[in-house]
DNA sequence: ACCCAGGGCCACT
DNA sequence: AGTGGCCATGGG
């Protein structure tokens, strides 16, 4: 099953992977990119402009076509870049094939706010050990992929990552997963040898999060209580009912039916907060402790597709500083902020590098 | 050893 | 409303 594309140049993997908006994609050895999404595993490969997908026509309807953001003219966008602007028009010249992907938003709000004072290596590893603790193994090597998850089992050429990158793939952790975590060294309890905690237990001698655990654990509680309740924390039920999905227990009790009603209220409840406003959206992101103004931003663009959204982060701020002295006219890239910002912040990294 | 990383919180003005 | 110290971890 094989699913291919003529992306004309619009559409770069490469570019994309190295854009800092997914942490998870991983080059294999054959030059195709493994891409775990939606409790499921892609091999998405790219040459001279041909996509391809390991997908049926169907699966790439229902998930990946969005998944790419395939109905986005990123042309036309940057077509609208003023005439002026010479470095924009520049960045966003260097940056063709960079889309913005629809990515889960709870993935989003985890991995975004891990994300924070740490290098983009760091995150990595970081995510993948969340993962690989927490959530269920995905088994790349039963989807119809070729050769790309038979190389990795061989695993016979120099493997660039450390051994745990080449572990089973596992999928992103649902929200109960995370609050049923344990770190004893986040907790500061000492290692004493036999009371192991769950990353312990997975060989790991802590969670790396370090500061950031307790957000991690608000944020998954934050998402919990709007799965169960169906409204975001803190706010009066909608009398003009919207539609929940009814939840027996906020305790897993571990039955497959369960995972499956979880599963269908976790995406109720995302589905309520993509009905929302920017700037409710943003409020209640900023609700959530350890969620900034930059991280907020960060689910905005990457988990809710708001295009408008301009995460400022430390590169942003250098590129910011030397391109635009006199201020950046942020309204007048409305309502593609976003995507302008991923441009610039590509291009400032590109710099940093040399 | 040192500095930095797709920051946020809190205490202080 | 704005500012500075602090936070824990890993990469270069």
């Amino acid at each position: 099953m094989m699913v291919t594309i003529d992306t004309r140049g619009e559409l770069s993997l490469a570019k994309i992977a190295d854009s800092g908006q997914t942490f998870r994609w991983k080059e294999m050895e054959d030059g195709s990119w493994r891409i775990p999404a939606f409790h499921r595993v892609l091999y998405a490969r790219e040459e001279s402009g041909i996509l391809s997908l390991s997908c049926t026509q169907e699966e790439y309807e229902r998930i990946w076509r969005a998944y790419f953001d395939m109905d986005t003219d990123y042309a036309k966008i940057c077509a609208g870049i003023p005439r002026e602007d010479a470095y924009m028009r520049r960045a966003a010249e260097m940056g063709r094939g960079i889309r913005i992907l629809r990515q889960d938003p709870w993935e989003m709000l985890i991995t975004f706010i891990i994300s924070q004072r740490k290098n983009i290596p760091a995150i990595k590893l970081c995510v993948e050990k969340l993962c690989r603790v927490a959530g269920k193994p995905l088994c790349p090597e039963d989807t119809e992929s070729g050769s790309a998850a038979a190389e990795d089992k061989k695993g016979m050429s120099a493997p660039v990552d450390s051994a745990r990158f080449q572990e089973p793939l596992c999928d992103f952790p649902s929200p109960e997963a995370i609050l049923s975590l344990t770190c004893n060294k986040a907790s500061g309890i000492p290692e004493d040898g036999h009371t192991l905690c769950a990353f312990q237990k997975a060989g790991y001698s802590s969670c790396s999060l370090g500061y950031r655990m307790p957000y991690v654990r608000a944020a998954a509680e934050w998402m919990h209580n709007l799965v169960v309740t169906g409204n975001a924390a803190g706010q009066p039920s909608e009398p003009d009912g919207i539609s929940t999905v009814p939840v027996q227990s906020g305790l897993p009790s571990g039955t497959d039916s369960d995972e499956v009603d979880e599963e269908k209220a976790l995406r109720n409840a995302i589905h309520h907060l993509q009905a929302l406003p920017d700037d409710v959206l943003r409020e209640e992101l900023l609700g959530i402790r350890g969620v900034g103004v930059k991280v907020a931003a960060c689910i905005m663009l990457f988990g809710f597709h708001r295009t408008n959204a301009f995460p400022v982060d430390v590169w942003m701020k250098r590129a910011l500083a030397e391109h635009y002295p006199e201020g950046f006219a942020l309204a007048s890239y409305a309502p593609y902020a976003g995507i302008m910002q991923q441009y610039m912040f590509v291009e400032a990294r590109a710099e940093g590098r040399k």
